[in-house]
DNA sequence: TAACTGTATTATTTATGTTAGTACAATAAG
DNA sequence: CTTATTGTACTAACATAAATAATACAGTTA
């Protein structure tokens, strides 16, 4: 499914969270979609079942996932609107990108044709629905 | 100076490496301009003074500032251009932020939007020079 | 029933952050 | 030269968090 970096000073959990949650973001894991069961993740990964957990208890408590006993867990359909408090937060790591930006000599010009030039590509990124 | 946050997951020294650079980036602390002695800051934080010392020996390390045993530690001048590293990091880190926001439902248009507003905001800072 | 799911618990090991205390060389000012 | 500052280095001790290991239990599905 993925890759970890386990000589990283992420912890595994943490990196678990954000590769995964990538995957929801960018479409590959589509809503409803079911995630490897613990175990099976466990041991692809070769590490241990708890880890796994932590990492899908996050992603449950962020609101990326849901997981349902004895059935598994599953990628949570995105609400428009919703999570306000996210946005905020994106937004301000946004102003603190264009600020270093700034700082390294990059012209405010160039700064806008990054962002569109991204947004061509994550507009072409749809089509794999 | 500033205040930490003790309570957080995130470390001291991390903590400390963040707000520090943040007040490079937006030029409260000025090239060439000398930081606050290592036992000082530590002092005034009441923390220890090698946990100063790990975010100095961090900050220098990121090309942040430079540091000169006897003198003192100091905000180093930026080159434009030099950093392509951190810059390509930038980008990724852009691209991330765009994607999600895609994700949670806000329209491209409003999103570069946004980074013109972020844009004109930091063009107003520049007065402090 | 049997084989799967998520979840919980306890104990142990390992790594990292932080403090404490001490020491040394370079710099600047008296 | 003396003194007080600077950054830097080192070891030891402690606290916390990450990760593993080994079970265990309840809900689901065939």
């Amino acid at each position: 499914m993925f890759e970890l970096n386990l000589r990283s000073r992420a912890p595994v959990y943490e990196q678990l969270v954000e590769k995964i949650k990538e995957l929801i973001i960018n479409n590959v894991l589509k809503p409803d979609q079911q995630l490897p069961a613990v175990r099976v993740l466990a041991s692809e990964l070769t590490i241990n079942p708890n880890t796994i957990q932590k990492a899908y208890r996050e992603l449950e408590h962020r609101g990326y996932i849901y997981s349902v006993p004895g059935k598994g867990s599953f990628v949570k359909p995105a609400v428009p609107g919703t999570n306000n408090a996210r946005l905020q937060a994106l937004e301000k790591e946004l102003g603190k990108i264009i600020s270093e930006m700034l700082y390294l000599g990059v012209p405010p010009q160039e700064i806008i044709n990054m962002v569109k030039k991204q947004l061509a590509n994550k507009e072409g990124g749809k089509l794999d629905d």
